[in-house]
DNA sequence: CACTAGGCATAGCGACGCTAGGTGTCAAGC
DNA sequence: GCTTGACACCTAGCGTCGCTATGCCTAGTG
């Protein structure tokens, strides 16, 4: 998965604020299984990217489990946009080599 | 470009063989410079594609500069098949999380 | 009570590709 | 004749990055 992680995460949390794993849950299933993210590779993704200024945490708990919801950031959003972009160049480059 | 080389290479080596300088030329080329590897990516790789049997290769001299030239084997053939269905299944994938 | 699912966290490893350096030929320009 | 740049190969070693493995805690279920 690597070089795309952090597109899948700021998209995945772009849809709705989620926590860690609600972030990986919702991957794997709109992804039908295909995109499994351990939770090692979760956790200090989100950690990274909220260092970067790109989301913003907040706690809360529910039914006695705490959980850490993340929200994109202004930047977040930026950076999303910026993640699709280059996406659709990769795509686009690989096809034309392979095709 | 993590992850994808190995297709890369063999796809740009199933249009024609070619050797090593020449494999990084056609894919910076058909990706419009999108795609540019360095030499230190791709000499490694293909000796190792070759250690894995997928290609095969042979000296050839022109103009005073010595050549190695690389071909598919028929388990190149077959492994280009496969990383073509998983790089559509990772793209198709990619696409269901990120829209 | 044990087990599973939910939930967070992190140390440490391994894979992988790139950086940076090296060798040598040939053609063109000063 | 010397330098520069394109052509062509090769490799040691590093850095990034994600995953494995593990630990801790709560809630619900058989």
């Amino acid at each position: 998965m690597k070089g795309h992680l952090d597109f899948l995460l700021l998209a995945a949390i772009a849809r709705e604020p989620r926590h860690g794993y609600a972030v990986a849950e919702a991957i794997r299933e709109s992804s039908d299984g295909a995109i499994d993210l351990a939770e090692g590779t979760v956790y200090p993704a989100l950690y990274r990217l909220e260092g970067a200024g790109l989301l913003s945490s907040s706690w809360k708990t529910v039914g006695g489990r705490r959980r850490r919801i993340y929200r994109l950031t202004r930047r977040g959003r930026r950076r999303l946009e910026q993640e699709r972009n280059e996406w659709t160049a990769f795509t686009n480059a690989v096809q034309a080599v392979t095709t």
